[in-house]
DNA sequence: TTGCGTGCAAAGGTTTTGCATGGCA
DNA sequence: TGCCATGCAAAACCTTTGCACGCAA
């Protein structure tokens, strides 16, 4: 709401400059603070967890919770593009994150709202499964396999 | 996999009826390890963590990491009806669980398998929202603070 | 100068693990 | 009887909080 967002500091540019370099993946805050102390900058995780707090509350990120994982992810929002009107899929084999952007889904979302009275909130909802590459990467283990057994 | 759930205990059945009796809602651990010790029979948590695992293992129950949300949350399937075929609608005001049987959405499943080549698991993919009720509450509220405000 | 941001350490909560004991098959 | 399941306590994690100090505005 507030359009400030705070002081600028060293520690919320190296935070920031991550994130948007990483927009594609999930990334933990174990992850970045791992990657600060291998540049030579680390950055304390209280820190990590406070900016992610604001960007999380200005909008610029997004706070997700993976199933299997234990610790929350975060990925960066593309102002302009603004990640807000889609829906993301993610790829439980090589987690990668899928930006779907489809008026199918738009429909579904309106369906579900007219029809079963549910407002779906793109912004919290991934839809978990498995992506080209490694659906086909699991057939060709699959007929791999089939051939030995011959 | 394998046809055995493991030996058969005390424990296992107060926990497996627990789940039973509340397959409409999501549970936490601490929820079942309550209502365990109101009923007299308390359970360590540490089993309730074991069994439950277990009972993923075997697609009795299912896992879920529920944002906001610090802790897991679990839900039982039930086998015949089996929640294999449709998603779930959770809303973040009053935590509702919505089982969604719907043409539509199994026809979303088709559409981003065959255009987007991803395959989507409806066991894992949770749509988060607000319900019809929870919706029809905030209206009201705003429309309070509205004429107040006059 | 003012007050927010940072870092460290400690606290809080959830989940896992080790080990001795108890119960199922 | 043999082995798995349980319970307790301790450990391992992730995340938050308190407090003194440093830095942006």
């Amino acid at each position: 709401m507030s359009g400030s967002g705070g002081y600028k500091t060293k520690q919320r540019d190296l935070i920031l400059n991550y994130m948007t370099a990483h927009k594609d993946s999930h990334v933990t805050v174990n992850v970045i603070s791992d990657h600060l102390i291998g540049s030579g900058t680390p950055i304390g995780t209280a820190t990590i967890y406070r900016q992610l707090e604001k960007l999380v509350e200005q909008g610029v990120v997004r706070k997700y919770t993976v199933d299997n994982s234990t610790c929350a992810c975060f990925q960066y929002v593309e102002p302009e593009r603004g990640c807000h009107e889609h829906f993301h899929l993610k790829c439980e084999k090589c987690g990668k994150l899928i930006h779907l952007e489809c008026d199918f889904v738009s429909e579904l979302q309106v369906h579900v709202q007219s029809e079963h009275g549910f407002t779906i909130d793109p912004l919290r909802t991934v839809f978990y499964g498995v992506c080209k590459e490694c659906a086909a990467a699991e057939a060709d283990k699959k007929n791999e396999k089939r051939k030995n057994n011959e």
